[in-house]
RNA sequence: CGGGGAGUAGCGCAGCUCGGUUAGCGCACAGCGUUUGGGACGCUGGGGUCGAAGGUUCAAAUCCUUUCUCCCCGACCA
């Protein structure tokens, strides 16, 4: 491709709306350019690197029988309204009416739509299993999108869908697109982490993220350093420890004059936070089959302890969580800032304890007083009933739950996840088969997404340095990168540098050639930035000497090469940067 | 939805506090000339509903009201 003919326009400014490197760099190359919050169109270098990325999908997805299909973007609501998820999920889908007044949504995801495919068409176990896949748009209205092409409301993903007799053909089955999934990312220079994770609102019995360790995540890891567990803090366990164990004391009031925080009883009192307990109250929507309840809920967590509130949700079974107002804690009789479960009617509302409160003993907690605690507030004794159950979030330090090592966290993007989704969509949706006694049972489900554009943001957050993108050769708009500085009197040079694009592209390789009447340093400064991996320049100077220059792009190591054998030089240099994927490939792949 | 910031040419910004010719600068763009190995120089030129609507005023980019959009933090999020 011709620099002069390419649409597209390097910025030497940073457009004011990104600040994240991704970002900054996508739109500077020329990459992508944003339509309105969350929406971007893709430029034709943008284009090539998503087929790159669509390329390696399709290959891995097919190599494990997966068949590539198409699904519609609008649909109908009936089938999200038969699944449920119609009335669970929240602004996020974008409804509207088509012009017969009929509700119509977006799809976010598309498991209604295939399961009522396969709903129709699959009917014996002979056809099972069954894997699909497709690379289509989704769209999510999500409540703000941020960081370019890392949380976006359109976007492009590789969804695949499995179908599978039972969980025993499912469990088979599965492992193998966990594997795809490493390979997948692998394959495009990044190299990922596989965690426990929430469901969320897929619903279903386990699921996997797949993160991409990066200090612009906005998901936290918590993994052990001894151990391979490795988990999202949305859902990571740990070692509780019960810091202070002794008998229970008798409970005294005491004066603790403007300690509404745990950091200020703790100090005030001389003592750690682990020795107090925290209320947190919040208001959670509990949505049944064809209703909607705020229910008001006193949480006790230990004063050292974060209340995790997708664990909270899970125990609840909550579509929502808010914090509540000081007029609704008051309601309940409780007091902000010295709040205590003791002395609480619960009849209209929900006690929830954290399981670690249950054992600590002699706690100090609030006396629903302004200025007044109780010490040694004790579970089972002052106060009792309500849930008791986990509710807390995993932190730096604590325990593995598996091996007692010792925790950290990491920050993430999820580029991809994986869900056993069981029969929820298959029962809803009415998928069953018959199976050689003529029984009918729902099929087991799974579903697999891959972001494309949050790859490719993934991608440059990693490769990437002051001067531009360094892409891996394997999702590189382009492999070379072809720079002619003939001026326009040096014709020879000029010649030089069209036979040589015109043999480099007659020998199967994908090159970008900078013909454009410009300066050297523009030329060279946005070679740098479009970061295609091998930069070649053809000069008045070198080729006096009969050579042309070679620069790798991701080290800056430069190299003069025969003019006349340019091809067969390029060869081992192609080869190395290969090497950083291959390299990655190699690696062993951490067990589910 | 809560908090903060910003909308002036394709991009980056100044002007606004304290209203006053024809709204400016750099980059980008077009033409001509000189240049030509790491973002050249000169001359000339094109491009603006100053986000929108309403108001105050002799006069509004500037003051007031309303509103829309974008970005950041939080909430939220397969």
């Amino acid at each position: 491709m011709r620099l002069s003919k390419l649409f597209f326009q390097t910025l030497r400014e940073t457009p004011a709306e990104a600040e994240i490197a991704s970002h900054q760099l996508l739109l500077r190359a020329g990459l992508i350019r944003q339509v309105t919050s969350g929406i971007f169109e893709f430029l034709p270098l943008g284009m090539r690197v998503r087929q790159k990325v669509e390329k390696i999908l399709r290959e891995e997805m097919n190599a494990i029988e997966g068949q590539e299909i198409v699904m519609p973007v609008v649909q109908p609501a009936e089938i999200w309204q038969r699944s449920g998820r119609w009335y669970q999920i929240g602004d996020d889908l974008m409804r509207m009416k088509d012009r017969s007044g009929r509700d119509m949504c977006l799809a976010m995801t598309h498991e209604e739509v295939i399961t009522d495919l396969v709903s129709r068409s699959v009917n014996s176990y002979k056809q099972l299993p069954v894997v699909m896949y497709q690379i289509q748009t989704k769209f999510r209205d999500e409540p703000r999108a941020r960081g370019g092409l890392l949380r976006v409301r359109e976007f492009t993903m590789k969804d695949a869908y499995s179908f599978h007799t039972d969980f025993e053909d499912l469990d088979l089955y599965y492992p193998r697109m966990y594997e795809a999934y490493f390979r997948v990312f692998r394959r495009a220079g990044l190299d990922v982490v596989a965690i426990e994770s929430d469901n969320g609102m897929m619903g279903g019995t386990m699921a996997h993220e797949f993160m991409a360790v990066s200090d612009v995540g906005e998901d936290t890891l918590i993994l052990c350093r001894n151990c391979d567990y490795r988990a999202n803090r949305q859902v990571a366990n740990f070692s509780k420890n019960v810091a202070h164990q002794s008998e229970m004391l008798p409970r005294e009031t005491i004066y603790t004059p403007d300690c509404t925080t745990i950091e200020e009883l703790a100090r005030f009192l001389d003592i750690s936070e682990d020795q107090t307990a925290k209320a947190i109250f919040m208001v959670a929507t509990i949505v049944r089959t064809d209703s909607a309840e705020d229910v008001f809920v006193f949480c006790v967590v230990r004063g050292d302890m974060t209340l995790n509130e997708t664990k909270l949700a899970n125990a609840l079974n909550a579509s929502s969580l808010r914090p509540a107002t000081e007029a609704e804690i008051r309601a309940v009789g409780a007091e902000p800032g010295f709040g205590s479960p003791v002395g609480v009617n619960f009849n209209q509302s929900l006690l929830i304890v954290d399981d670690l409160v249950v054992e600590s003993p002699n706690l100090v907690a609030g006396a629903n007083k302004v200025d007044y605690h109780y010490k040694n507030l004790n579970y089972g004794r002052d106060y009792d009933g309500g849930l008791v159950a986990d509710i807390v979030s995993a932190d730096d330090g604590h325990g593995c739950v598996n091996c007692g090592g010792e925790l950290y966290s990491l920050r993430g993007v999820e580029v991809g996840n994986t869900f056993k989704l069981g029969t929820k969509y298959s029962e809803t949706l009415n998928a069953y088969y018959s199976d050689s006694q003529g029984n009918s049972h729902p099929i087991v489900m799974a579903s697999y997404g891959i972001g494309v554009g949050r790859l490719i943001a993934c991608i440059v957050e990693q490769y990437h340095d002051e001067q531009g993108i360094t892409w891996p050769l394997s999702v590189a708009p382009y492999s070379m990168h072809l720079i002619s500085l003939a001026t326009t009197k040096q014709v020879e040079v000029r010649a030089k540098a069209e036979d040589l694009y015109e043999e480099l592209v007659n020998s199967g390789m994908e090159v970008l050639y900078d013909d454009r009447d410009d300066r050297a340093g523009v030329k060279f400064n946005d070679a740098d930035l479009i970061g295609v991996p091998l930069q070649i320049t053809v000069g008045s100077r070198g080729l006096a000497q009969g050579q042309v220059e070679l620069k790798v792009r991701r080290t800056g190591e430069r190299h003069l090469l025969d003019a006349e054998n340019v091809q067969a030089a390029l060869v081992p240099f192609l080869q190395v940067e290969e090497k950083l994927v291959t390299d990655l490939l190699a690696r062993d792949i951490p067990i589910a």
